[in-house]
DNA sequence: GAATGATTTGCAATCGATTGCAATAACTAC
DNA sequence: GTAGTTATTGCAATCGATTGCAAATCATTC
């Protein structure tokens, strides 16, 4: 019999509390406590737990035990996504962020749960699993929804939004220095000598207001007026910012320098001027936002504001789990910064 | 008293079954059985509970589901980068990639759990969150890890993997016509005349293999010697891509043509060529491969090989899912496109 | 009206953990 | 040795669903 016994033992599989228990001789209350590290075990028994566990390969079902504790472990990441321009998650700016987020992420043990199906109304969101099946909610952008964001925000579900904090907003914000990006890279046009500058970019989006802003107040602190038909509503996605580029070209409005609201915008720009035979940056100068890997490798080289992505997505994620663990969160802004290449210089 | 009664009766909000369960007056078992269609209940039953549900906004916990009924309801996405080239998960094609995932899975209503960290091993999985707490995994990309890869596949938890067929392996793939890609490509620049043809790629990878062996395949077909020097090792990360590429000219090897394994590798190189002073496609011409947004809007636009990724990320769930249910599930291949633009055109 | 069979519904165990409370064991001090 | 503490451990309820089997209801037929 005592074969069998044994054959036994090293055949069954430890899966659950329960085997674990059976064979140390102790009560799963036990085993629960040892593996979770609880002050109210003699040292001993968890050591001799904690190791039988690890020579058996055994961890705590982390399904099980969330649902007990009714908490999911996961975090829902929403790209707000510009709907009149067909805007696409392509757009590597924010494959670089979800990568930031889901290594951030991974360090917390947490999960992540993907969302980007461009959304009307994020109050839609309201029941959905999105906010059900996800102890707090990760919010790329804000586009034009920050009132129904404010609206979500006051449910029990964290959120979090990378953007631009608008005053009298409840929910929090991480974002970039949009306005002094913004002065920035039109005021190193401006000491260019470039003066008519254009600026490409979608002013719904709080995040792109606040570079106009930005470039509103270089163009001032240099004493240049502003033209409104300089200012021209560039879609995100690039065929379309492509005919809005030909459409304004064709308005035959004259300019040096154009500051748009994104690289991918810019690049689309870059090729446009160049399919219509102007040189860049000898007839146009370009700036972009973001510095995605590719500017560096555009034809020219592309001038650009910096975000720093990886720590816009550890803050972002450090804030949603503080707020989980019901702390009090304050909104972060991170320094951006001018990186010079050939598209706007010499 | 009753209209106490009254207001819990308004107040209490559903969250449970067994909530559901008591304002109609029937058994837990009678509201389960309800809310997942069960023939074993009268309609009318069925209906009412399914309204009273309705009205008072309540859906299943799905996660109390997937735990009494052992399934996740989750599918990891495992991003294999190359190692020795710091692979960035930045390329545009992987994101098209996960989004076109994200949006099949949802259809299904399955989850979606993001692992992007390069992995030496990736048996390094198996006992991992990867495997245990998901019901499949979906690999992009073979990187060199076929061999492991095979040995994971022999688990429980079903695998498909974006990449290419390799005879004996026992997991499902997917993946695009490499090798006719390759050959396409490279007869498209022979049919231009060029005859100095490199391939820039790192062939260690099945898939850049097979889009190799199309690239002989041409070469052979319009008698040009495959000359060893022109295929060049390029990692995958822009500026190690472009050290490779300065290292390869400084060896003044004459060539006139590049077919590159990638449309970022393509981007890279041509930044590269104009840097060191070559015009493309006047002194070399370009294939990339992808065919990723910006592919069209680089200088000169380029010329590449057009994987269906909208399909790609169907057919990857459909599999997986598939297998779940214990199909048989068998490998597809995708057809690919060439897109003629100017980086190798006149 | 009773017997038979077909429909519906309910009981209760179960998935794998966590934890308040009670019970026991181990110490301490007198 | 006993009472009073304190440190350990176990009991059993619980999270929110699903489902085999038994019980109850209904319809049909003689």
């Amino acid at each position: 019999m005592e074969f069998i016994n044994l054959s036994e033992k090293t055949q069954k599989s430890i899966t659950s509390l329960q085997d674990l228990a059976d064979l140390a001789g102790v009560s799963r209350a036990t085993a629960s406590r040892a593996l979770n590290d609880s002050p109210l075990l003699n040292k001993k028994t968890k050591e001799r737990l904690r190791k039988l566990a690890e020579k058996h390969n055994y961890s705590i079902n982390r399904r099980a035990s969330d649902f007990r504790l009714r908490r999911t472990r996961v975090i829902s990441v929403v790209f707000m996504l510009d709907l009149r321009s067909d805007q696409h998650m392509s757009d590597p700016f924010f494959l670089d962020m979800l990568g930031s987020i889901a290594d951030s992420l991974a360090e917390h043990d947490y999960d992540l749960l993907l969302t980007h199906a461009p959304m009307r109304n994020v109050l839609d969101l309201k029941e959905s699993r999105v906010m059900r099946n996800s102890d707090g909610v990760i919010f790329i952008g804000q586009g034009e929804q920050h009132e129904k964001l404010n609206e979500l925000a006051k449910g029990k579900t964290p959120i979090v939004v990378w953007g631009y904090p608008i005053a009298g907003k409840n929910y929090v914000v991480v974002g970039s220095e949009n306005l002094n990006g913004g002065y920035q890279s039109t005021r190193h046009l401006l000491g260019l000598q470039h003066r008519k500058i254009a600026f490409f970019g979608n002013t719904g989006n709080p995040e792109n207001a606040a570079r106009h802003e930005g470039y509103l107040q270089a163009l001032s602190q240099f004493e240049v007026e502003a033209d409104a038909d300089l200012k021209v509503d560039i879609p995100f996605e690039m065929k379309s910012a492509r005919e809005a580029i030909i459409k304004f070209m064709a308005s035959k409005k004259s300019f040096d320098a154009v500051v748009c609201a994104s690289d991918v915008m810019a690049l689309a720009s870059i090729s446009t001027f160049q399919e219509l035979g102007l040189r860049v940056p000898q007839d146009v100068a370009v700036v972009g936002f973001d510095d995605i890997r590719l500017a560096a490798y555009s034809n020219p080289p592309l001038t650009t504001v910096r975000q720093n992505i990886q720590e816009a997505g550890r803050v972002l994620v450090e804030s949603v789990l503080a707020m989980i663990k019901g702390e009090d969160v304050t909104d972060t802004i991170l320094p951006s910064e001018l990186i010079v290449r050939k598209s706007s210089g010499k």
